[in-house]
DNA sequence: CATATTGGTTACTTTTAGTAACTTACTCTA
DNA sequence: TAGAGTAAGTTACTAAAAGTAACCAATATG
């Protein structure tokens, strides 16, 4: 039982030296390119909206924006059109009137699916616990 | 191998089930749990911070501060408390002079790196991707 | 001829983040 | 003994981002 909570230790400090190791943090570098990519995918909105469309396949605007609950018109058509730029989804308009578009995600957008339900997953399960942690600490 | 590519598809449908299946969007709660949990801990600044303490397991204020070059003093500060209440790490604070502060993760904290490291990691490797995809969608 | 529709955009306000100077309390140096 | 230095922040101010609500185009319907 030891040997494999060790082993799982040193699986993850593995991760973080080949993450970190290479970093000089008195030289560092002006543009890093995982915090860019991060602060558009791992955004709040960007997370609910990459959600509901794998959860859907297909959503149009108005009804990715009733899912994505609490997000206005204006943030919701940045988000989209930055997910877009970055290849996670795919943005499709039908020349009808209203006009319909239609977005789904890209097969990278599915990749990254995978990864990021992993997180999600586990802030589910472990809200009602941070949820306590604060409190507590709001006591102090 | 199509069997283990559907059974990925089976496997993350069913995760996406357990967390959107119960919510009603026409009556959505007004606060989320889910929602307030991710917006600390997966909150740019915050995600770097947890990283680092894992790498290093102890960090001062100001050591901190270097490895998570860009950071302001007042956001490090902010983010620290949050996370100090949440449960992801903890202070340590030894009257001396001048003073000393060190920072720690949480068991907590510990289990939370393990989720994070996946999704880190996969920025790392995407990056370049992400990248390339940007360029091109500013092309057009 | 007014109203409704979709998928946004725009101008304006509020919130959040970033910057830089300051604080506290003690020690070390000149 | 005045002056500087040090760690871990805090504070006042400015800039950037997010939220709000009204508006738009083009057409169909009542």
């Amino acid at each position: 039982m030891e040997t494999i909570v060790d082993n799982q230790k040193v699986r993850i400090t593995k991760k973080l030296e080949k993450m970190f190791a290479h970093i000089d943090y008195k030289n560092p570098p002006a543009l890093c390119p995982v915090r860019d990519v991060m602060s558009v995918a791992s955004d709040q909105w960007s997370t609910l909206i990459i959600l509901w469309l794998a959860y859907f396949d297909t959503l149009r605007f108005n009804k990715l924006k009733k899912y994505v609950y609490g997000i206005s018109n204006k943030v919701l058509s940045q988000r989209l059109k930055a997910l877009e730029a970055d290849g996670y989804l795919k943005r499709e308009a039908f020349p009808e009137v209203p006009i319909r578009v239609e977005y789904s995600l890209t097969e990278f957008g599915h990749s990254y699916v995978e990864r990021l339900l992993e997180l999600t997953e586990w802030m589910q399960k472990n809200s009602p616990k941070v949820l306590a942690n604060r409190e507590q600490y709001g006591l102090q």
